[in-house]
DNA sequence: ATCTAATGTTTACGATGTCAACAACAAAGT
DNA sequence: ACTTTGTTGTTGACATCGTAAACATTAGAT
């Protein structure tokens, strides 16, 4: 039994090989941990709902690390990309481009919990075997660093040392994401996450901005 | 083989039964945990490191998620007498300790980080389950609400929703313990956990305080 | 001393990550 | 067109894991 694509009508799997399974592959494990959770998400698992044998996912991925590793690159990139779509509904004011970039970033965890945990969990033991999972990483925590510098440039934050404000900056909204997303917050949690959010960042903002009269 | 102790000089296994097998797994967890890394967290190991069958656990905890709450509330209740301890050394000065609050938070969570993880990660699925478990974590953030409260009442933090202002405080320093944890601050790291949670906690004062003049 | 409940042990099962040996295809060279 | 070769999937196997069932040993109550 050759397990062909029953209809293939949708082009899923034209014969032996499959076209692009190494898509298929992270599609299929993204799906898995959205709707599944974090449990389901076993390499078995992954290649049974792309629809190919147990071993085929070791011709595109090392082990199930570096699948993992994908998929959380995968995420930064999206949250990434989310942030700077945020940020451009401020053109003209950096501030309001500061503070869509922290609600972005609670937002894109609060909507992808379990992708944001593969993003920052340990379930990839060393990370530094993934030089691009690093980079990826880095590309969102430069739009704070670039966005903070504005607002220091326009006044709306104090000066010091650029690093330390926006570690400040991104502790608290991975904080807040992070007790969001392993629902530690049972009573808060009903306030709703964009209320929270608010919140949150209101306090950094008068903790980041100069000193008022 | 009845596999009894070797020596038994140490007390370790008197016989057949141990004694106290509930404490002497906890303990081989936790060791393992710290030694070893999550992964190599099997119930077999801890079963093996405690010298019993690895059916033996069963009879204690009914899965290995029990197990694992288990050293989480364990983890929360070392976390909060951290947070007294260093409470105590400031008896009249309420912003020295919430200042001391957090610092305590990000030292325990550096100092121990495989703990840290258990206790907040997503290994154990269902915390409903073990309600023990959230009790414990309540009773940390209730050192924060109150440390809170009395600096509203001297003054150095502005009036407003108490749970919301501890939120924000909680947000920063279990960011910052997440960040570090999970050695996601490459070049920040270098210039030492103390150092970094001083900035931190100093920008969430400004941010918590009144309007200064 | 005997009975009983608690605590450990053996053995076994299905699922998992991973590897080695094999099979089917695509592309390139002749 | 035919062969060669490297790529991509498949099969089958192994060790380990979580967990359950059946059994053994002990401590304590009677």
């Amino acid at each position: 039994m050759t397990r062909r694509a029953a209809g293939s009508g949708a082009g899923k799997r034209r014969g032996y090989h499959h076209g692009d399974l190494r898509r298929a592959l992270l599609a299929a494990a993204l799906r898995l941990l959205e709707t599944e959770g974090p449990r389901a998400l076993t390499l078995r698992a992954v290649a049974r709902r792309a629809g190919v044998s147990q071993a085929a996912p070791y011709r595109h991925f090392a082990d199930k690390q570096a699948l993992l590793a994908a998929v959380a690159e995968e995420g930064f990139r999206a949250m990434t990309e989310a942030m700077r779509r945020a940020t451009t509904e401020h053109p003209d004011n950096p501030l309001g481009r500061l503070h869509a970039l922290g609600l972005a970033y609670v937002g894109f965890a609060s909507g992808h919990p379990s992708h944001f945990r593969v993003m920052f969990g340990r379930e990839i033991a060393d990370r530094s075997a993934y030089p691009s999972l690093g980079a990826a990483a880095q590309e969102a925590f430069a739009l704070l660093l670039e966005a903070i510098a504005d607002c220091q440039r326009a006044g709306f934050v104090r000066p010091g040392d650029l690093e330390e404000l926006a570690l400040s900056a991104w502790s608290i909204v991975h904080g807040l994401s992070a007790l969001l997303v392993d629902s530690q917050l049972h009573g808060l949690q009903e306030k709703g996450q964009e209320h929270l959010a608010q919140t949150v960042t209101q306090i950094l903002f008068l903790g980041l901005g100069p000193r008022q009269p």
